[in-house]
DNA sequence: TCTACTGTAATACTATATGTTACAGATTGG
DNA sequence: CCAATCTGTAACATATAGTATTACAGTAGA
């Protein structure tokens, strides 16, 4: 998987252990190590769907916008990654009985593969993430 | 997902539609629409792993070497795509506590996401896949 | 010994992921 | 009103991973 879904929750979870003030793209990037620029990509995505709050010029920045029980892994794997179990299939031959159905074949069985992820990842909050990142090893 | 996975499980279900016969890689892949060395690569693969057999020369090929109900799509995940779930984590900034935990984290997350996925795909062997294919839609 | 295969390494090419630059627009404070 | 500091995005550049191709050694049958 891309790391979209990785800087997705990194910046959630920066955002979360900042409640009170905003928060820059730069500051979040200096934690997860990319360019800004990238952090307002997946940041936008996020604010899009109402998880954060941003505003512009001088003081602003990203900020929570609801609890951190609200948002799952689930929640973001859509976003961020929707599809990306899927496996590649080239094209193939449509004269061959396998290469005419492979396709549409792993394509259900992968769209219930995802749903089942889903089930996973919905039992992992960002609340928990949280007490995973501070349970130090 | 890279189309590995769905390589060999098309080769292992064009040689279970051929089970009297050696397959060469290039009828495979004339299926498969990709080029005969990388069938050959991926074939390879579940030669080592006991699913197929091979023999080179005149008349050679490859062919089936175990019951199709014995193998199924997390065997064969297992083999080409195993940790394809993991998402990419950046070098982050250690200084950080998000930045230095996140990567443990979420790999042990989804270390348990691909444990769970494997329960779900365990339960498609390719006699099932071979019967997906012939139920034409 | 010629032909038809596999096995595999090396190389070339292509697609996707990521990084960077640039700049318009919003907001604040002097 | 102007300068400074942000976000929001598009456009472009670079790096990495995925895939195709070439080449050739080894094996087996006719």
């Amino acid at each position: 998987m891309n790391s979209d879904f990785t800087l997705a929750i990194h910046s959630l979870t920066y955002l979360a252990l900042q409640p009170d003030r905003m928060s820059t793209s730069e500051a979040i990037s200096e934690s997860a190590g990319v360019h800004p620029v990238r952090i307002r990509k997946v940041l936008s995505l996020l604010k899009k769907h109402g998880f954060i709050k941003s505003k512009e010029g001088t003081g602003g920045g990203f900020i929570f916008a609801i609890d951190l029980s609200e948002v799952n892994l689930w929640d973001i794997y859509k976003l961020t990654s929707e599809g990306a179990l899927q496996p590649k299939c080239p094209e193939s031959n449509e004269q061959c009985v396998v290469g005419a159905n492979m396709q549409r074949v792993l394509f259900a069985i992968f769209l219930g593969a995802e749903d089942h992820l889903g089930e996973y990842l919905k039992d992992y909050s960002l609340k928990e993430i949280i007490d995973l990142i501070n349970k130090e090893e």
